[in-house]
RNA sequence: AGGGGCAUGGUGCAACGGUUAGCACACCGGCCUUUGAAGCCGUUGAUCUUGGUUCGAAUCCAGGUGCCCCUGCCA
């Protein structure tokens, strides 16, 4: 062990620990292997952290393999995607390889197994493969092909790799057994013919290129991988990769699958995803709103809350789905402690001190960050206009309300005790201004007389404030599983139609001006907000990346269902007298 | 005539034949508070089922039930 393991161990762990202790292998090494064909999403976190933080914790290595045997899916630019969010979440690879490094051994392999008896080529047509594959219940049959001569296949795959045959005419088959009740053993395709398009990387060198099948296996053996996590879909797999080590003779790597992390409110599959980013439902892969971790980086979430996220959800060959509310829990846990405060209005609404005087701008000192004393205090503006949030504001507050409501005192925080007098409204009723009092006396939010406010509410200086646009963002999903087999449901009829809101009227705090692309904050009382990319020098722009957890709303809430449940009974109880006054006259 | 895997509170994990079945999130209550935040304290609430083995079973065995994966020349 090169450092401390403090994490809680789960059966991987164990299994590797198992490994080192019995001698059955002598170093540790693990690779994590993507398809360039997407963006990484939350869910390749966990695969992520595991197969890098196994190799860590044993003194191992871990490499980064992009498995690119299908030239037809993958591009180039994912790679470049892949790997910023790899090192974005903390990792480093010892090696960058590809599948298509091994494309000259795996060739050898194939040759061998030919040689051996083991492997031949197929000139079944792809319906007639499939056909005398069986099914689940039943066996296969026998290829006509199975039992040609050694011989014939070597000169047939040979003048398969020479480009002599189309697509799909024929394939180098492994011969296994046709009767398994495992299907991927049922004499698995281990080379097919693909003359377009170029490869990414090996570009016209070759028309065949091997299966997933036959080519994973042997990269994690030729690189000396001893354990190659995976997740629970390759299980079936394991006795076919199994069966090409053993048949080739070389580095036996070890294989153990895990569940995958799924998450409520969202969609992981990468088919999913990339029809959202395509049909429009979304801006882009790092939409804010999507799962991926270019978009969870764009949103102000820190690789330290999605690591501290991973380990929490645990690993079990179980599946299941975290709750978002747990990412949401670590992110509030994370920035909390980082985030400087600061304050902004997001829907503001104008107040006029009427005795503070006119030209009067005050410097106060606002505290930066409670829970980080080194993080020191600065400086906000406090005149006779100013603005606070609208909703910081009721004519006819409910019971437990404590913000500001008409003759009642608040603390503006970090200025005065305020007292509301006056509310302007336009001809629509709408209120359009304020006026308060303020006490002199409680500079700072202090009352020298001792005297209590319930509650507290922030503000930005009118004059001195800045203008920003904020996003705010909801759940893109209004059901926790969208994948639920409801009957004639897709996926998208459950997407969220209140998934983004643009708040184009904020006012800041005047430091916020120099805010940079990525610096977050913590608007006080309303959340971490970060700083989008798409801020030029006169246009500040802030994405929302989680609410501070606010009890207030969860009683508006409860109060709101309340009503509803009151409502109802109202109704029906309304029903029933009909029903009854309509027998009696009956 | 299938093969493989999984089943512990609402959610996600732990307990490795002996604990009052533990932890985190959520929930609910309270304390504290110049953020209705954070922090602190506390309360609810779970071993799929039926048998078996054992002094003792969440744990081992068998049957049942339920869920997931496998019939791409995808990965």
């Amino acid at each position: 062990m090169t450092e401390e393991n403090t994490n809680p161990t789960h059966f991987i762990r164990e299994a590797v620990a198992e490994d080192l202790a019995s001698g059955r292998f002598e170093h540790i090494a693990t690779r994590f292997p993507p398809e360039p064909n997407g963006y990484l999403h939350i869910g390749h976190a966990r695969a992520i952290i595991i197969d890098f933080s196994i190799a860590q914790e044993n003194g191992g290595f871990c490499n980064l393999r992009f498995d690119d045997t299908n030239p037809v899916k993958e591009e180039v630019e994912y790679v470049d995607a892949i790997k910023e969010d790899i090192k974005w979440l903390g990792y480093q690879w010892k090696n960058e390889f590809y599948a298509s490094d091994y494309f000259d051994e795996l060739y050898e392999y194939a040759l061998q197994l030919i040689k051996a008896g083991k492997a031949y080529i197929d000139e079944q047509t792809p319906d007639e493969v499939r056909e005398n594959r069986g099914t689940l219940k039943e066996p296969g049959t026998n290829s006509p092909y199975r039992d040609r001569p050694i011989e014939e296949s070597l000169d047939l795959f040979e003048r398969m790799k020479n480009g002599e045959y189309p697509d799909g005419s024929i394939v180098l088959r492994a011969k296994i057994d046709m009767a398994s009740g495992n299907i991927n053993m049922r004499d698995p395709i281990m080379y097919r013919i693909l003359h377009e398009p170029a490869h990414h990387r090996t570009g016209n060198k070759w028309c065949i290129y091997p299966m997933y099948d036959f080519a994973h296996g042997q990269s994690d053996s030729i690189e000396g991988i001893t354990h190659s996590l995976c997740s629970l879909e390759y299980e079936s797999h394991r006795p076919l990769y199994d069966w090409f080590i053993n048949e080739l003779g070389i580095f036996p790597t070890r294989q153990i699958e895990f569940a995958r992390l799924n998450l409520t409110y969202t969609v992981m599959s990468k088919r999913r995803l990339v029809r959202l980013v395509k049909e429009g439902y979304v801006k882009g892969w790092d939409d804010p709103r999507m799962p991926t971790l270019t978009a969870y980086r764009r949103r102000g979430y820190t690789p330290e809350a999605i690591r501290a996220f991973v380990e929490a959800t645990g690993v079990a060959k179980k599946n299941s789905t975290a709750d978002v509310g747990l990412l949401e829990h670590h992110i509030r846990q994370d920035l909390n402690i980082r985030a400087p405060r600061r304050m902004a209005v997001l829907d503001p609404l104008k107040v006029v001190i009427t005795n503070y005087p006119e030209d009067k701008v005050e410097m106060l000192e606002a505290v930066n960050n409670p829970e980080d004393e080194s993080a020191g205090t600065r400086e906000i503006p406090f005149s006779r206009e100013l603005y606070i949030e609208r909703s910081d504001f009721m004519e006819d507050p409910p019971k437990k309300y404590f913000r500001l409501a008409p003759e009642r005192e608040v603390r503006l925080r970090y200025g005065y005790f305020v007292t509301a007098t006056d509310v302007v409204k336009n001809d629509a009723g709408e209120i359009v201004e304020l006026h308060c009092e303020y006490d002199p006396e409680t500079k700072g939010g202090y009352a020298p007389d001792g005297r209590k406010v319930r509650g507290t509410i922030h503000w930005v200086s009118a004059e001195e404030a800045v203008d920003a646009e904020v996003r705010i963002y909801d759940r893109l999903f209004t059901v926790p599983n969208p994948m639920s087999k409801e009957e004639g449901k897709d996926f998208i009829d459950y997407l969220n139609g209140d998934s983004l809101e643009t708040k184009k009227r904020c006012k800041m705090e005047p430091s916020l001006k120099q805010a940079r692309s990525g610096e977050k904050f913590q608007f006080e009382r309303l959340g971490y907000f970060v700083v989008d990319p798409d801020t030029t020098n006169d246009k500040l722009i802030f994405n929302r990346t989680v609410t501070l957890r606010d009890n207030w709303a969860r009683i508006e809430k409860q109060r709101a269902k309340e009503k509803m449940e009151e409502n109802r009974r109202r109704k029906q109880e309304a029903k029933r007298k009909q029903k009854e006054a309509a027998r009696k006259n009956n």
